[in-house]
DNA sequence: TCTGTCGCCCTTTTT
DNA sequence: GGGCGACAGA
């Protein structure tokens, strides 16, 4: 009998034993979905499917790593070996690194990060001579990127009447331009972008059916965890993939689909069951993870949401205790608070820190429950924010090496020719812009030749980048003979990083050093691991994982046990004993950018479903009644969401009513710690503060007291005006044409063509809509 | 060409 | 509160 088949339930068993044909999984929150997901592998392998032939996509590679373990851990290490495992970006990543030639793109081709991409976009809108304020270079790659994830090709861009249309109404007539440009100049650089792992992959397999074939044979089983986080990129992936064999398993809840916002479609999962017809389904919907309160209360949430599958989550775990509601005066006393709850709840209980985990919707909030926890000298890690690569010295050096490897990586040259500064100005590097991009060249093709070409540079300067370009090349020659550790040594040293750092002895630059110690340090371990392992431990695999590495990945396992600290988005499929979720207030959680529709609305719901759902045994949700945003002190009030969760399941800290509501219309800074130098603001800001103050008296004196807060950008002044045929401008969407309104008071709402953004229905209340015909 | 200061925008969320 | 680009002056 196969032992870990007993280990499962019915419904688990089932999925398990399913072999072959498309086959979904709906897994609820806690209902051992990864149990399943390994089990299913590993009982692929005894039934003797060749783990050559499996190909699984996990959402971390971390996840990835922890699967392979325990599929190992039943199989033996030898079998799982082949498994191919991690997520779609480095997957596919490994996949065109052995067919880039097919695309036109060299093996070793650099992978740009977000800041690289914005930074190559603003060169571009800059040398387009283009308005930075009209064109902002996040926006447009934001914009570029939901190209590619829809598989918009600049071909396919210039095709579509409508497309061009839209960004001429939304008065960015030169998008399709810019997207053409960034195009060139990334395959000029040999460089791809996250969304360009995607669109290349899908591009080789419907441009080379033999290499899609190729790839088809080899994956004859295919795995994808989390589905309903995959975008249409990912999902033709998928489905070419599994078009010869069609054993595609995909594993998913359409309740925690949280990543809309970077396209991924929700509309994939729930449509399997269309795309494959004689799909076999299994539910998991026993929750072994949280208590029952938690459960409940859980679902009561999603109940409020309109668009999902049918499932119902149970547990027979005892009910537990209530989850605890606080609210608090400031968020530095919301930081205290969970600080003070965590020691004593660790003291009482005898628990590692290990156990405890604070959840926020964005990343900032950290600040004030790290002072906090520093204050009381609780240990505690933060997963994401700016990770450690993303740092200017470690980005510094990572991009000589990229060089080193693609000397044509235009954004990394450019951020290193002058740094450490060796006099080679803004000037010099716009002549060999210019030049580069009129020879059709790399900047460092240009550098080559820079005596054989006449670009009107001084001697003095030239000499200076002829000294550079000789450094590289030298590097470039060791670094055939040396390993990734050992060039990585000599750039430093060369470069003089450390040295001028010491120079400069500030406590910043002490600590870069140590950061680049630690990259060093870094380094040597992946080569060790990799050698040992029997992988690739070259510079260009190092750098691979550096650039689709997340934050944990990387965790290494000795480390002391910590509390962490994390977005939502990032805990998905994680679970801890005690869960905070901090910041339960309008306009952060939910966001005030994800407001205005019902389906953005309905994603934070399942936002805070995710959040809910990863506490084991007891949950604390938090705010605060004011708080620091941008440096300004700010009024709050309580999050929608605590509303909605049904209130037998709730146990309140604090009194459930917020103050006298004759109190929130006294000034708080008169009477509470100001913000700092609050005194020394210049006239300008100390106007704006004026005017703010007078705003705020205007609302009180013309509004509903008992409605309406301080600063509430709730304050919709058009509402009641806006009537169908009004031309209005949205922050996000542009501008639109009202088509009609319906509903009245607080639901009134309209229904919005957009010349971007396609049709909306809109919350009055919370659209903040700008009238402009 | 370098350096320091000022002012703007920023904050959703991530591979 | 902070990071980054623009701008001015050396």
């Amino acid at each position: 009998m196969n032992s870990y088949l007993d280990s499962l339930n019915d419904a688990q068993k089932q999925a398990v034993l399913q072999k072959d044909g498309p086959m979904i999984i709906i897994a609820g929150a806690g209902s051992g979905k990864t149990r399943v997901l390994t089990y299913r592998i590993a009982h692929l392998m005894k039934q003797g499917v060749d783990s050559f032939n499996i190909l699984s996509l996990t959402f971390t590679n971390k996840a990835a790593k922890e699967m392979k373990k325990r599929i190992a851990s039943v199989v033996g290490d030898g079998e799982a070996k082949n498994l191919w495992m991690g997520t779609f970006h480095s997957v596919f990543a490994r996949i065109l690194r052995s067919e880039a030639d097919k695309l036109g793109f060299p093996s070793n081709f650099t992978i740009y990060d977000t800041q690289d991409s914005v930074r190559l976009i603003s060169a571009i809108i800059k040398e387009m001579g283009l308005d930075k304020e009209r064109y902002k270079p996040k926006q447009i790659l934001g914009r570029i990127s939901s190209f590619k994830n829809s598989l918009v090709t600049v071909r396919a861009y210039f095709n579509s009447a409508d497309m061009q249309e839209a960004d001429m109404h939304a008065s960015r007539p030169k998008v399709g331009e810019i997207y053409k440009e960034y195009v060139a100049r990334c395959f000029k650089a040999g460089a791809m972008d996250f969304d360009d792992l995607l669109l290349r992959t899908n591009e080789l397999l419907a441009r080379f059916p033999e290499t899609l074939a190729k790839y088809q044979n080899r994956f004859r089983y295919i795995m994808v965890d989390e589905y309903q986080d995959t975008n249409h990129s990912q999902y033709i992936i998928v489905r070419a993939l599994a078009d010869k064999f069609g054993n595609i398993c995909v594993v998913g809840d359409d309740s925690q689909s949280i990543y809309s916002f970077r396209g991924a479609n929700i509309q994939n999962i729930l449509n399997f069951q269309k795309d494959y017809p004689d799909v076999k389904t299994f539910k998991l919907e026993q929750n072994y993870r949280s208590t029952s309160n938690i459960v409940n209360a859980a679902n009561s949430i999603i109940a409020k949401n309109k668009t999902k599958l049918d499932k119902e989550v149970w547990t027979e775990n005892g009910a537990g205790e209530a989850i605890n509601v606080m609210r608090t005066i400031s968020d530095g006393e919301e930081g205290r608070f969970v600080a003070q709850s965590i020691w004593e709840n660790q003291m009482n209980n005898q628990l590692s820190l290990d156990s405890f985990c604070v959840l926020y919707r964005t990343n900032s909030q950290s600040r004030a429950i790290e002072d906090a926890l520093r204050k009381k000298g609780i240990d505690y890690k933060i997963y994401g924010g700016i990770s450690f690569y993303q740092r200017k010295e470690i980005k510094d050096i990572l991009s000589y090496l990229r060089i080193l490897i693609n000397p044509n990586d235009e954004e990394a040259l450019k951020r290193i020719i002058n740094y450490p500064a060796r006099g080679i100005g803004a000037t010099t590097i716009d002549k060999l812009t210019i030049a580069a991009n009129h020879y059709k060249k790399s900047i460092f093709d240009v550098l080559k030749y820079i005596d054989k070409i006449d670009l009107k540079i001084n001697a003095g300067t030239k000499n200076k980048l002829q000294n550079f370009m000789n450094m590289m090349l030298r590097l470039q020659i060791e670094s055939q003979t040396k390993n990734a550790f050992e060039i990585a040594e000599v750039v430093v040293k060369e470069a003089k990083f450390i040295k001028d750092l010491e120079k400069d002895g500030t406590p910043e630059a002490v600590s870069k050093v140590e950061n680049i110690q630690e990259l060093l340090n870094g380094i040597k371990d992946f080569i060790t691991d990799k050698i040992e392992q029997g992988e690739d431990a070259s510079l260009t695999s190092f750098l691979e994982d550096v650039a689709l590495a997340t934050d944990f990945d990387s965790e290494k396992k000795d480390d002391e046990p910590t509390v962490s600290l994390m977005t939502i988005h990032q805990s998905k499929g994680l679970e801890y004993l005690y869960v905070y979720v901090v910041g339960l207030e309008e306009n952060l959680f939910p966001s005030a950018m994800s407001m205005s529709t019902r389906s953005e609305l309905e994603e934070e719901r399942r936002l805070f479903y995710v959040a809910l759902t990863r506490a084991e045994k007891a949950a604390f949700l938090t705010y605060a009644q004011t708080r620091y945003r941008w440096g300004k002190l700010v009024d709050a009030e309580p999050s929608r969401f605590l509303e909605e969760i049904d209130d037998q399941y709730l146990h309140y800290l604090t009194p459930k009513a917020p103050e006298p509501a004759i109190n929130r219309f006294v000034d708080k800074s008169i009477f509470e710690d100001a913000p700092k130098g609050i005194r020394f603001q210049k006239p300008i800001q100390r106007k704006k503060m004026e005017r703010d103050v007078a705003q705020k008296k205007e609302i009180v004196v013309s509004s509903n007291l008992k409605k309406v807060s301080l600063v509430s950008p709730k304050m919709n002044l058009f509402d009641g005006d806006i009537i169908a045929g009004n031309i209005v401008e949205h922050n996000r969407f542009g501008t639109g044409t009202v088509l009609g309104v319906e509903g009245k008071g607080p639901d009134k709402k309209a229904e919005i063509q957009f010349a971007t953004a396609g049709k909306k229905k809109l919350l009055l209340q919370f659209a903040k809509l700008k009238v402009i015909g």
